[in-house]
DNA sequence: AAACGAGGTTCCT
DNA sequence: AGGAACCTCGTTT
């Protein structure tokens, strides 16, 4: 175990409202490499910025990414390579009230949150922790980051980090940008990223 | 506006 | 070990 279960999330008067999420890390160590012995349901489910495809185990969720709705198999490709070993067993019914919860705003509440999974290297895990923590509706970049990791110089290092973000959207990589503003690189396309800014702006209190 | 090198980590050979 | 790739950055053409 890597740390602690710990809260994330924004509430009360003057803060946005945020999903909430309960994470856990699961390092290196606790997978087998290849993430044998990793049992993971998914599903596909529309969204607001396309085809979903959703990932959970056990432990939560793990899994998030995009498709273009006739075009399934490149998401879930997408995410076997990164844990091969794994075995994969479509559940819908399983998948499909996290779906619900993630893109509805409406069903984001504190003393519920989503329980998530976080299967990556340490120095990955570190990153993706601190994305939790960028509110909804701000940015942040990717030198912020890294300084906060205390690694002042790893800003590439952070955007390599943050592009393998296998659960994107509820950790919200989609929130970093470069240090002029520019909106440099999105796994899921630009555009995608571009539309889910929009939509957090349109929901900002 | 585009080209360049340094930068940290990971994944190949 | 060595080299390339990556959702970067600051400096130089």
């Amino acid at each position: 175990m890597l740390d602690a279960t710990f809260e994330v999330g924004l509430s009360g008067p003057g803060r946005l409202h945020d999903l909430f999420v309960t994470h856990e890390a699961m390092s290196p160590g606790e997978w087998k490499s290849g993430g044998e012995g990793l049992a993971i349901s998914y599903g596909f489910h529309p969204s607001p910025f396309g085809m979903a495809l959703i990932m959970a185990t056990e432990r939560g969720l793990a899994g998030l990414a995009f498709d273009d709705a006739d075009a399934r198999k490149s998401a879930l490709a997408d995410m076997q390579s990164r844990w091969p070993k794994a075995t994969y067993v479509e559940d819908t019914a399983r998948t499909a009230p996290l779906a619900r919860r993630i893109f509805d705003p409406k069903l984001w509440r504190a003393d519920q949150p989503l329980r998530v999974v976080l299967i990556g290297t340490d120095w990955e895990v570190r990153v993706w922790e601190t994305l939790l923590k960028v509110p909804m509706g701000r940015l942040t970049t990717y030198s912020d980051i890294a300084a906060k990791v205390c690694m002042p110089a790893a800003a590439r290092a952070v955007g390599a980090a943050v592009g393998k973000n296998p659960i994107c959207f509820v950790v919200p990589c989609h929130r970093v940008v470069g240090k002029s503003g520019a909106l440099t690189g999105y796994h899921w396309g630009i555009t995608r990223k571009q539309a889910m800014l929009g939509w957090e702006a349109g929901r900002a209190i």
